[in-house]
DNA sequence: TCAACATATGAACGCTTGCTCATATGTTAA
DNA sequence: TTAACATATGAGCAAGCGTTCATATGTTGA
């Protein structure tokens, strides 16, 4: 991988965590998997906005996704998101 | 400061990394602190898109300026900068 | 198979953003 | 002060993005 690929993953990488939404979605998966609406629920969000998102986080392969019955369950995909979440929390709160 | 605002904020700050225009900036500043016009050659870029950027990583606090005689010098804030963009690049080359 | 529920998706709209172009501000040497 | 250089900024435009609304797809139990 060249380094203007490199740059452009990697903007496109922080792309995906540059939205309100998003980051308060990947915080409701620390605690574990969760289903749509249950989402949608915590966060009172309809349940196409969050799916939209889940979308493209799933294709961002920040979170994975998992089927039971007519449920998806969703989680964070690895600890490298919650390290870049928690590092920028630290730059904030500093 | 309450959830809310963290997640603003932090949305907030991811959005400043989700450039690849000021990506390229901060890797080049890497090496140490640079004047606007070696980074618009160094880049490629015109030094008014230069300078405009430079605008936004210097209010959002990710780089710092220093001025001696009629160039201006910029380099990174502090760790957390590097920090962050190294997690995103881990993330990127896995 | 059909109704009920859970999730996904496409179109459209309003908002944001990074660029260019033109111009303004700041600094030094003469 | 004035010319020359370095940097900053404002307006305007094209492209991208997150939402809503309507609808489609997938799954289970009867």
């Amino acid at each position: 991988m060249d380094n203007d690929t490199k740059v452009l993953e990697l903007a496109e990488l922080f792309k995906y965590f540059a939205d309100p939404t998003r980051i308060r979605i990947m915080f409701f998966l620390r605690d574990g998997e969760r289903c749509v609406n249950d989402i949608a629920d915590g966060l009172k969000m309809t349940q196409s906005a969050v799916s939209h998102q889940l979308k493209i986080l799933k294709t961002s392969k920040l979170i994975r996704s998992r089927r039971e019955g007519k449920a998806v369950f969703y989680s964070l995909a690895d600890e490298h998101v919650q390290l870049i979440l928690e590092t920028g929390m630290d730059h904030i709160l500093e």
